[in-house]
DNA sequence: ATAGGGTTAG
């Protein structure tokens, strides 16, 4: 009965019952004790505690997990102490409290002098390395453990998703059905994100039917997932499908979609379904108006974006958070209201983070506004001294001004605090394979000439079509020797150029980029898309252009200082965000129903190595090769 | 009766 209670959340019931019962036996006392704490309820679960006339492992267990998944892990490891006999779950307990609250060292200390280690506390030690960011080290847990169970692959497969280990992340979940465990909802989830990440369709297919195959794509949790990669490949039409699908939906499932129709630059759809949402009961979240602020920013839509911000508490019950203002630099900042954008900054009552002053930054490049970029420059220096974004946009804005003191000063900073910048590259999916180019015309593809070729063709009917190449991007975070390059060698048009090759008459073709897409390249693609007739999808590292007939559905909100874009009046008529409108997104005809046929061998049960190359992050390649898989 | 694992945005 106290159990039943308690179990199902309604813990105020449990504790007048138990108050009722004149003698409490141990087990009675724990479950309330364990129902209090889970509540947060510390000090009310700590007075039965103390008055239990005696108390065995459980109970003592019950207590110190209930300090340590609620930030009280110095009180809970007191009673640690003070124990007398502790089993393997008081142990798995205590070190949970550490890595929680990110007390990483203390955990590894702990987990060290575990007389046994089960396979609990292994998993959380997993947990703990990897979102401490200590991949490698997560990955030797992984290693010495002779028992593992669906958590322990699970728990890694999430965190080289997390962390950016796209392709190691899809190994060990193939590599993990060839050793016969079945994939759970947290490993589906990763990979499905993995997906997206990649913005591989194909690979994301597969799954999907697996997850036709097995009914897990009734799930909620998987389905919000299953949206955002269709959405994050590119495939709006398939995730609003998937959508569609579910009569009751979750706040989470909105917000997967509403950010979708930003991503896409279709605010006006965002919007639509944000008041849709608004009327159908549910409530909306803090992420709710990221989605819904961003979209604002991305369309341009300045006036609906504050009104909708300013009613936040009052109207919708949600706290404005730096989260929100940074939206709200970003889309003041578009529109090119700089100095409201600082003056915003300058008010917010929290402090302005990295991301705030990255919005900023990029306001500052479309508009060319200098003495801003150099203020926020700093302070993004400030607060992630890592990234190499910051350092050469501020280098070339120096160069600009000829202050090479200043120039040759950032650099030696840079050198002592070892960043180094990611190489742009554009990547393509054809012949089942993917393709990747890293730009400045380096002949690394086997059928480069052939490339070549194609782009010098190109090349002569875009300057018949008025088309004149603008090397005059300052404001731009690719290095310097990249400016030197040929403008035609860029990664995303020679990937553009590969598609134009490979990918059948009708079909789009879809790039992906791991950095912004550059100016000259995003008018050139927009005459390609013209004179070709083709429609081609580019997703960079922020977004979504869709290029078709002359113009991006961006509507160059990314790009505005490039020459020669058409003005926005002309591209206004283009975006209303109808859904038929939507639909030439997408020319692949998606999912019938619940059925899926799966075009190629299915590689992830099969555990083909999978045909990605190494392209997001250099460092994949080293630390592959020091925790080799098999 | 005590220890796990999950969703969205930036």
């Amino acid at each position: 009965m106290l159990g039943g209670l308690i179990e199902g959340g309604r813990v105020d019931e449990a504790r007048r019952l138990f108050d009722m019962i004149p003698v409490k036996d141990v087990v009675a006392s724990t479950n309330m004790i364990g129902g209090l704490c889970s509540e947060g309820r510390l000090s009310e679960a700590r007075e039965i505690f103390d008055e239990m006339p005696q108390r065995n492992v459980v109970a003592w267990t019950s207590m110190i997990s209930g300090y340590a998944m609620n930030n009280k892990v110095d009180v809970a490891r007191k009673l640690f102490e003070v124990m007398p006999d502790k089993n393997e779950v008081t142990w798995t307990a205590m070190l949970k409290g550490y890595t929680r609250s990110g007390r990483i060292n203390e955990a590894a200390e702990l987990f060290k002098a575990m007389p046994v280690k089960p396979v609990a506390a292994c998993n959380e030690m997993i947990m703990g390395f990897g979102l401490n960011g200590e991949v490698g080290k997560a990955r030797w847990v992984f290693d010495q453990m002779k028992e593992k169970d669906d958590g322990t692959w699970s728990a890694l497969i999430k965190i080289y998703e997390r962390k950016g280990f796209e392709l190691e992340a899809l190994a060990l979940f193939s590599l993990m059905q060839r050793e016969g465990v079945r994939p759970n909802f947290p490993s589906i989830i990763s990979i499905l994100s993995v997906c997206g990440s990649l913005a591989s369709l194909d690979h994301g297919r597969q799954v999907h039917s697996q997850l036709v195959r097995s009914h897990f794509d009734l799930d909620i949790y998987v389905s919000s997932v299953l949206i955002t990669m269709y959405i994050k490949c590119g495939d709006l039409v398939t995730g609003k499908r998937v959508f569609d699908r579910f009569s009751s939906k979750d706040i989470v499932m909105w917000n997967s979609i509403i950010a979708g129709y930003a991503q896409h630059g279709f605010g006006e759809k965002a919007l639509e379904v944000f008041h849709e949402m608004f009327s159908s009961g549910a409530a909306p979240d803090e992420i709710t108006f990221i989605g819904v602020l961003s979209a604002c920013g991305y369309t341009g839509k300045v006036k609906e974006g504050l009104e909708i911000f300013e009613s936040m508490k009052s109207k919708y019950q949600v706290d404005q958070k730096t989260e929100h203002y940074a939206c709200m630099v970003d889309l003041l900042g578009r529109a090119g209201k700089l100095n409201e954008a600082m003056n915003l900054i300058e008010n917010m009552p929290v402090e302005a983070d990295a991301i705030v002053w990255g919005a900023l930054l990029s306001a500052c490049r479309t508009h060319k506004n200098l003495d801003l970029a150099e203020i926020a420059a700093k302070k993004l220096l400030e607060l992630e001294p890592s990234s190499a974004g910051p350092y050469i946009l501020l280098s070339n804005l120096y160069a600009s001004q000829s202050r090479w003191k200043d120039v040759a000063e950032l650099r030696k900073t840079m050198r002592a605090r070892n960043v180094s910048k990611s190489p742009g590259c554009s990547w393509i999916e054809a012949d089942n394979k993917v393709h990747m180019f890293t730009g400045g015309g380096s002949a690394s593809h086997p059928e480069h000439e052939m490339i070549m070729k194609k782009l010098e063709k190109l090349g002569a009917s875009l300057r018949e079509a008025g088309y004149c190449p603008d090397g005059s991007f300052v404001m731009h975070d690719v290095d310097e020797e990249d400016k030197v390059h040929s403008l035609r060698h860029h990664s995303e048009k020679m990937a553009v150029a590969y598609g134009l090759l490979k990918v059948p008459v009708g079909k789009p073709i879809r790039v992906m980029k791991n950095l912004r897409v550059c100016g000259d390249c995003h008018s050139a693609i927009k005459l390609i898309a013209q004179v070709t007739g083709r429609e081609i999808i580019l997703r960079d590292a922020n977004r979504f252009h869709h290029f078709k007939d002359g113009l991006c559905s961006c509507r160059d909100f990314c790009i505005r200082y490039i020459k020669n874009c058409p003005p926005i009046s002309a591209i206004n008529t283009f975006n209303t965000g109808s859904l038929q409108e939507i639909e030439w997104t997408s020319s692949r005809k998606g999912l019938k129903s619940r059925s899926l046929t799966v075009s190629s061998g299915v590689w992830l049960v099969e555990g083909e190595t999978c045909s990605f190359p190494y392209m997001l992050n250099p460092y994949v390649n080293s630390l592959t090769k020091k925790f080799c898989l098999v």
